[in-house]
DNA sequence: TGTACATCAGTGAACGCGCGTTCACTGATGTAC
DNA sequence: TGTACATCAGTGAACGCGCGTTCACTGATGTAC
């Protein structure tokens, strides 16, 4: 059956919006798009007349997550204090326990640097935050700085999802967001 | 056909190692046991006269990967600059290109934690690191210091991998080195 | 304005494939006499 | 010491399952007259 419009590019969108959520929490190589297809209400042979392959939908997955972190991110740095701000999120109990809605960086960025089929879009979401949080730094080696918060960052949310303990977790979350947060101004 | 009194342990170690290193390298997910025992010269019906279950062997191929690294960090703890030795090492060109023989935290720990089935052995394997860590440290929040060193490292390695920019990775490690080296003493 | 036709998003069965796991079987070795 | 038997690591076919992808088909909508 035709459909009105406008409405093959909602469907589009809901598939990527579902797709960037799933490849986050359940990684990329665990989501089937039978399943995926499924949670729309759709069957799973229409997804060809949306993308030509699953990778093609992993790249503009990718985008989308990287979109919406943007911004999120932009009005975190729009605040009072944006480098706490951005800090303080990243840090955050909702971040550790959200990855779905969460930085890309370590979920997507990761499993498709270990497929060895990393995508330029990655680049392109570290250097997003970078240039964001080069923009509150002040003084020399800005860039440099910015590489080794991000790194401290991406890091300690990475540690903190994967150890067992929940008080380790939150203990690695809350040290290292004092650490960043002491250590700039 | 029956095999002399220690072949069985034997083959049950080479089993462990290659699988280590396949989850280390490919992650656990996408390593299968038919291509796993092939590679060993085994027939993959053989595998289960090993381990009940895949499950199973994925805990004992993380604890060989943390005894592993815990033997080759011993080494370098043991050296003049220990810390430095241990920074250098960790964010080397070797580590990067190399994840089959390095550290599982970012790779069997992070898929583990992602999946739901964090285990106590990552916990052990990110505290050996944070003792080794806080041997070298003197002052104060000695235990704080060691947890934000080990993120920044952890993220730092991370970034590298999964960047498309073979140039930047080699910044991400370049820049977190030199500022790793040059906070502590 | 009303009618005939073309479009194409979505359907659902089917494809080959690799997965983890099972199972009856093999046959060289270790053990018992 | 020589022989008969039990053991069990490893074999290889088979299991059901979910994967990504294909394909002939449907039928409500947009378009042309």
């Amino acid at each position: 059956m035709r459909y009105s419009q406008d409405h093959k590019a909602q469907t589009h969108q809901r598939i990527i919006k579902e797709a960037s959520e799933r490849f986050r929490r359940d990684g990329i190589g665990a989501t089937g798009l039978q399943p995926l297809m499924k949670a729309l209400g759709l069957t799973h042979g229409g997804f060809y007349s949306h993308f030509k392959s699953k990778d093609e939908l992993v790249e503009k997955a990718l985008q989308a997550a990287g979109d919406q972190v943007a911004g999120i991110c932009a009005e975190l740095f729009a605040q009072d204090r944006p480098l706490q701000a951005f800090i303080d999120a990243y840090l955050s109990e909702w971040h550790q326990t959200t990855p779905h809605e969460g930085c890309p960086l370590l979920t997507m960025s990761s499993e498709l640097g270990m497929r060895g089929q990393p995508s330029p879009t990655s680049d392109e979401v570290l250097n997003a935050r970078l240039q964001q949080i080069q923009g509150t730094l002040e003084g020399e080696n800005i860039v440099d700085r910015s590489i080794v918060i991000m790194s401290t960052l991406v890091g300690a949310l990475l540690l903190s999802r994967s150890v067992e303990n929940p008080e380790f977790a939150r203990q690695i979350l809350d040290v290292t967001r004092a650490h960043l947060n002491q250590s700039q101004t």
